[in-house]
RNA sequence: UGGGGCGUCGUCAAGUGGUAAGACACAAGACUUUGACUCUUGCAUUCGUAGGUUCGAAUCCUGCCGCCCCAGCCA
């Protein structure tokens, strides 16, 4: 009877000013929630925290739903290669958006009909300042800007200027649409903001149909409205805009959303940003968007994470307003968790040492039981061969171990795991004086692990048959990093803080043959090692491991604290 | 020095006037055929800071200090 770990989801000040709204009725108990990003590059884990916030609260609400709305309003950026990315990592996440898919480009024809209307009341026009000009004019964090020499045009001239963007027959940036609201207010965003722009440039969805585009502040807003949500929440660099939004719905009076804001995740070791994660993959710092190093949804689904380990991630980190930095081993423990129960244990021996067990006989081969799950007899076991030459781990061995390491070394005995306890006799060496081959002996007795004697061993190693094992390749993942924030220094570029141990690959492991049989994607917890899945470029003949996490060592920990000892 | 936010354990984070939850990390111990898992114990006399109100303040008031965001025809 399988206990399922009931984690509730901790309330957080969004959901409590929702539960408040249900309370009251507000918007006759609607929930609508949305998710609503760019295609302009791959999800990352910090949109996984917005993901499960969103999809999250509709799914928690009775009748709750939450759209999938891609913000395509700047053809130059946008490809639908990233819709296709973003739909697919939305679903592996574990969430569904049912018929609620929607495009900003959907909301083009109503955007502009908004526009028209705004220039008719005598709320918006047409300026013909050039960029430089505008930016001019603004004014600065403490000095009021200029109204534009072009802001008192009356309202037929802003709309013929405004249907002749429409119909093209203006250069880039000749023209612009803009909402009159205050050039001297302290928000900058007042300052008549931008709503339209000329782009010549042909859009994923809407093809030429369009030459202009509406701005991010105008369209993200109205596409709430449009889509009758009843929160839109967002992040923290969006509270200034609030009143800008504020401003387009009430002159317009369509439905408003309540939009909350709340802090942006920033893990440790890391950067979190598109943009970012673009320059590392253009510049091939990493291998594409999936690269299981990349905190992208689809490098942590090709690393091996699970979508549950994600969401665990997210409720754990909490939704707040004040600035976060979170430890990377939260997220480890993320994964750890919650492939410790479900995920069979195999054998795998990462930096083989061999070992000839000498009194065991040259042609004799047997093979051994041995559990899947130490804890859940339910998940079976298998047949392990063995023979007379065995691998174990190089850092398994100590020549001259410390007292406590408890190991192998010269003399000492241990316990293979599920096959027999073995006493290293002889250590030899190669001309440079490192260790290459082990000579034991093996106790027949004490088959399967323990001795009818009842002798004691502390150490069991994990060991592959060096006849019957499969050659593989691993990669080891490390963070990305050398540095927990890359870009705190504003003097450097985050990439002189890129580590160069982020991926080390071992060519010469030995998995037991099991574990070349493994269905790509499926974690498996390599024993005393960590969590690992075969990875999409692997083959049959020649097994691909990619490293998940690995597993907490405490043996590592003790170790670090006695300098002098490797 | 304009405006908008935020300051509770190393890192996250509850707490909304009644005497500091939880998680990760860390430390010690138990168990162990994974130095894993699991379990037990410890870990903020104190909530940026200084005053004030109150029988009582992390919570209310005032001043100060610190950090983040905003001057794209990006989102």
């Amino acid at each position: 009877m399988p206990t399922e770990k009931i984690k509730s989801t901790p309330t957080d000040f969004i959901r409590a000013i929702i539960a408040e709204d249900r309370r009251n009725n507000k918007n006759n108990g609607r929930i609508v929630t949305r998710f609503p990003p760019e295609p302009n590059g791959f999800l990352h884990i910090g949109h996984a925290k917005s993901i499960c916030l969103n999809f999250g609260i509709a799914a928690e609400n009775p009748g709750g739903v939450c759209h999938l709305r891609f913000d395509d309003t700047n053809p130059s950026k946008e490809e639908d290669e990233y819709v296709r990315a973003i739909k697919e990592d939305v679903k592996w996440l574990g969430f569904d958006w049912g018929d609620k898919l929607f495009y900003a480009s959907d909301y083009f024809d109503k955007l502009y009909e908004y526009a028209v209307r705004l220039i008719k009341m005598g709320r918006a026009y047409v300026c013909s300042l050039s960029a430089a000009e505008i930016r001019e004019y603004r004014g600065t964090l403490t000095e009021p800007g200029r109204n534009s020499p072009y802001r008192e045009r009356s309202v037929e001239e802003n709309l013929d200027l405004f249907a002749g963007m429409k119909n093209g027959e203006f250069s880039e940036g000749s023209h612009i649409l803009r909402a009159k609201i205050d050039m001297s207010s302290p928000n900058l965003n007042m300052r008549d903001p931008a709503i339209y722009r000329i782009l010549k440039v042909s859009h994923h969805r809407t093809g030429d149909t369009w030459c202009i585009y509406p701005m991010y502040d105008f369209a993200h807003c109205l596409s709430d409205s449009i889509e009758n949500i009843t929160h839109s929440l967002c992040t923290l660099e969006f509270e200034d805009h609030r009143p800008l939004y504020d401003w387009f719905l009430d002159v317009l009076e369509v439905h408003h959303p309540q939009q909350i804001e709340f802090a942006r995740l920033n893990l440790d070791y890391t950067v979190m940003s598109k943009r970012k994660l673009m320059q590392l993959v253009d510049g091939n710092y990493v291998n594409g968007w999936d690269d299981p190093r990349m905190l992208t949804i689809s490098g942590l689904r090709r690393r091996g994470f699970t979508p549950a380990a994600i969401r665990n991630f997210c409720r754990t980190i909490g939704i707040a307003k004040r600035e976060n930095r979170i430890d990377m081993t939260v997220l480890e423990n993320a994964v750890r968790d919650d492939l410790n129960d479900p995920a069979n244990r195999v054998m795998g021996v990462l930096k083989p040492l061999k070992i000839v067990i000498e009194n065991y006989p040259e042609d004799k081969e047997e093979e051994l039981e041995v559990a899947n799950h130490p804890k859940n007899s339910e998940m079976g076991s298998r047949m392990v061969p063995f023979c007379r030459e065995i691998y174990i781990e190089q850092t398994d061995f100590m020549e001259d171990p410390p007292k406590k390491f408890f190991r192998l070394g010269p003399g000492r005995e241990v316990r293979l795991r599920s096959a027999y306890f073995i006493t290293c006799t002889r250590v030899i060496k190669d001309s440079d004086g490192r260790v290459i081959e082990l000579r034991c002996t093996y106790d027949p007795a004490s088959k399967g692990g323990s001795s009818p004697d009842g002798r004691k061993v502390r150490g069991t190693m994990h060991w592959v048959s060096a006849r019957h094992g499969v050659k593989a390749q691993v990669n080891l993942y490390d963070r990305l990093f050398t540095v927990e924030n890359p870009e705190a220094d504003k003097k450097k570029d985050f990439k002189d803080f890129l580590n160069p141990d982020s991926l080390v690959n071992l060519d010469n492991c030995v998995v037991e043959p099991g574990a070349a049989q493994l269905k790509q994607g499926q974690q498996v917890q390599f024993e005393r090692q960590g969590y690992f899945c075969l990875d999409s470029s692997s083959e049959p003949a020649r097994p691909v491991f990619n490293r998940i996490v690995t597993l907490r060592d405490t043996w590592a920990k003790i170790n670090k604290k006695q300098p002098g000892r490797k």
